[in-house]
DNA sequence: GCAAAAGTGTTCTTGGTACACCCATGG
DNA sequence: CCATGGGTGTACCAAGAACACTTTTGC
């Protein structure tokens, strides 16, 4: 029988913050300032603390990283998997167990506890580019991000308090990276209770017929779903 | 800031085997031989070793309560959750990590490698009476095995090599506890490509007509997904 | 009026549900 | 013959896709 493991051992919870910005899906990433790995990007997070179970250590990172306090805000943190490759980390053993959120867009702090710089980049951007296995995690998060998009309304976590159903499909283009019919995106959003719900506010726009503005409604799950055109 | 964590920590890996046997959902359940909770029921699982992923670590329980090799089937290993409370195991910090399998109807080993006794238990039976906080490990895994019917074709994992339509339609009406039409069922499994595919063998029931049996197919994900009636 | 985006209505098609009906066997 | 489960055809309905068309603003 295999030797038991006596080695240190240590547990992180690295995040996936996305959000849409200028137009584009962008993640959340530092520049590490210490080894291994300095200088080059990589998403942010940190080694579980005693008494914090991971959800609680997601959420302090989440918190020093963004400013962000997930009981005040209708964030979401989500488990995208747990990556335990022996070699993963130089350091030792690390187990990482990696979270997903979706944020509207942060203004960030200039700079991260640890004094480390952190910026929204395009995912197209540093994907090939992160310390450690974090490619593996951002594309996961990408993914993971498409498909909750299609069951929940977390889109609406990526919206600013009030939006337009513009707004809100041009949520859908990015993050799915196709077009959607206006019109019956429309309809699919009205249709599904508690997607959105009226404002009674209008925006007018610099140029076209103003819109309706919009909340978030009370539903967390969208039925029926607002499914893809294609799947693979 | 807190003091970061310095304290022995340990990673399990803890596995919810579910398989339909006698026309229920079943779980594969240990008994404990050995403090803390000894007597009381369980999901089997253990400790990672040095060297080991979690997911290897989950197939080498697998093949230990078991005796099945993951590589030589055609078994589906699936991260079900982290369970990361402090107190969640008396013994000191141990994290689990929890993965779901859905396996057809398997001889047991007499006893797993320490011999605990290990038996399939309905799910129903076991619920609540759980050590550790596997009971929300099996609900978990409950109701995430039914939504993996919805869309992989899964289901055939809980059949034997060769089956009818109809032990098809019965895994899943035991596992999401609804009855389903038979006709309809047919179809939609027959318009689904990839999901099973003829062997050309018939089987001869005690009474009725024959039925043709089928195999796997190629495809491991549903399209079009075979839904579930009303959805919470 | 024109451009642009919001929003409605209508048609077509696809997939689900319900159910009538036939088929192939054992007794 | 009947009972039992396998399997096909069909009518109906709900939801998605495509798109014509109207509305409301700025210029």
């Amino acid at each position: 029988m295999p030797e038991r493991d006596h080695q240190r051992l240590k547990i992180a919870a690295d995040l996936a913050i996305l959000t849409v910005r200028e137009n584009r899906l962008q993640v959340l990433t530092i520049i590490r300032d210490n080894p291994p790995f300095a200088g080059q990007c990589a998403l942010p997070g940190g080694f579980l603390r005693v008494g914090e179970t991971v959800e609680v250590a997601a959420e302090r990172e989440l918190r020093e990283e963004t400013g962000v306090d997930v009981r005040h805000s209708r964030l979401h943190l989500e488990l995208l998997g747990v990556y335990s490759d022996p070699d993963r980390d130089p350091r030792g053993r690390v187990v990482s167990v990696a979270f997903l959120t979706l944020s509207p867009d942060l203004p960030i702090p200039t700079a991260g506890s640890d004094a480390r710089r952190a910026f929204w980049a395009p995912v197209e951007a540093v994907r090939g580019n992160l310390a450690f296995d974090h490619d593996r995690i951002l594309t996961a998060a990408v993914e993971r991000a498409r498909s909750l998009l299609e069951v929940t309304t977390l889109a609406t976590a990526f919206c600013p308090d009030e939006f337009t159903i513009g707004d809100l499909r041009g949520i859908y283009e990015v993050v799915w990276g196709e077009v959607l019919d206006p019109r019956n995106f429309n309809r699919k959003v009205m249709r599904t209770p508690g997607f959105v719900e009226a404002s009674g506010n209008q925006r007018v726009p610099e140029i076209g017929r103003p819109a309706a503005l919009y909340r978030p409604g009370g539903a967390a799950m969208l039925n029926p779903p607002l499914l893809r055109s294609h799947r693979s």
